[in-house]
DNA sequence: ATGACTAGTACGACTAGA
């Protein structure tokens, strides 16, 4: 079974090279985030007619998960529980039924937070903690599970081209990288580190100043497997060269395969 | 050192992103 992540940054302004990219690259399940859709607006027969089966989690303008899915979906739940006072749609999760096996999949788009220190730090860090409780919970159910999305955490200096740029940054500094810890210490493994280390692997690379041609990118969309779901896995790959195609978006897909 | 780009909303510049 193979997952993706991809940070789409707009469904309307993505749509032609979101197709393109899943007719070659032929994922099973794919969790978008960044959608800036509402339900009604995503154009979910272009995914249904690939043989997809869609559920989003919209919002107007702006964040908003979906996850496309060629197998079968059950038990799809809306929004990260622990406060019924946030609206904005950052988490979807789902159950996919393997042929063999099924899995739990939870799609995020974790909170920016910039500027830091301010309001939307705190809302960052928040969202955290409540993504920890979740985080246990899918581990306590001992059954392959996985979070995946734009995490918006660079977790380590190597993760970055230029880190020195991100020292005081909500996506880099100690708090952030620290809360994203705390849920890998819980027992996830980090599936593209699992598989590659060192240096110069990038899933972000801003529009603007040429970040792209120089590669000066961040490493900031991640899988976080259960033990039970990181038993099964057999790749994991960045499809950076999505980058450098027509209207990209400022992400590229991550994705791993799963023998389930 | 600074500024730079894109998307959405809505049609004029804003917010937001990372």
């Amino acid at each position: 079974m193979k997952i993706a992540t991809f940070n789409i940054n707009g469904i309307k302004a993505r749509l032609p090279a979101l197709l393109a990219w899943l007719d070659e690259a032929q994922p099973d399940v794919a969790l978008l985030q960044e959608i800036k859709s509402v339900d009604d607006a995503f154009p979910r027969q272009d995914f249904e007619e690939r043989g997809y089966n869609v559920e989003t989690h919209g919002q107007k303008s702006f964040n908003g998960v979906a996850i496309l899915s060629k197998l079968p979906l059950e038990d799809v739940t809306r929004g990260l529980p622990g406060d019924e006072s946030d609206e904005q749609a950052r988490w979807i999760e789902a159950t996919v039924m393997g042929e063999r096996d099924a899995i739990r999949i939870c799609g995020l788009y974790l909170p920016n937070g910039n500027p830091a220190p301010g309001p939307k730090y705190d809302y960052k860090l928040a969202w955290m903690e409540r993504l920890q409780t979740r985080a246990q919970q899918l581990l306590e159910g001992e059954m392959p599970a996985l979070m995946a999305g734009d995490y918006n955490i660079i977790p380590q200096a190597e993760d970055a081209a230029r880190p020195q740029d991100w020292t005081e940054d909500a996506l880099y500094r100690p708090e952030s990288r620290a809360a994203f810890r705390r849920i890998l210490n819980l027992g996830f493994t980090e599936a593209f580190r699992a598989r590659t280390q060192g240096p110069e692997h990038y899933s972000f690379w801003d529009y603007q100043a040429g970040a792209w041609q120089k590669n000066n990118g961040i490493r900031i969309d991640h899988f976080l497997l259960t033990p039970q779901a990181a038993d099964k896995m057999v790749d994991c790959k960045i499809d950076a060269h999505v980058r450098g195609r027509e209207k990209p978006s400022d992400h590229v897909p991550v994705w791993i395969e799963l023998d389930i």
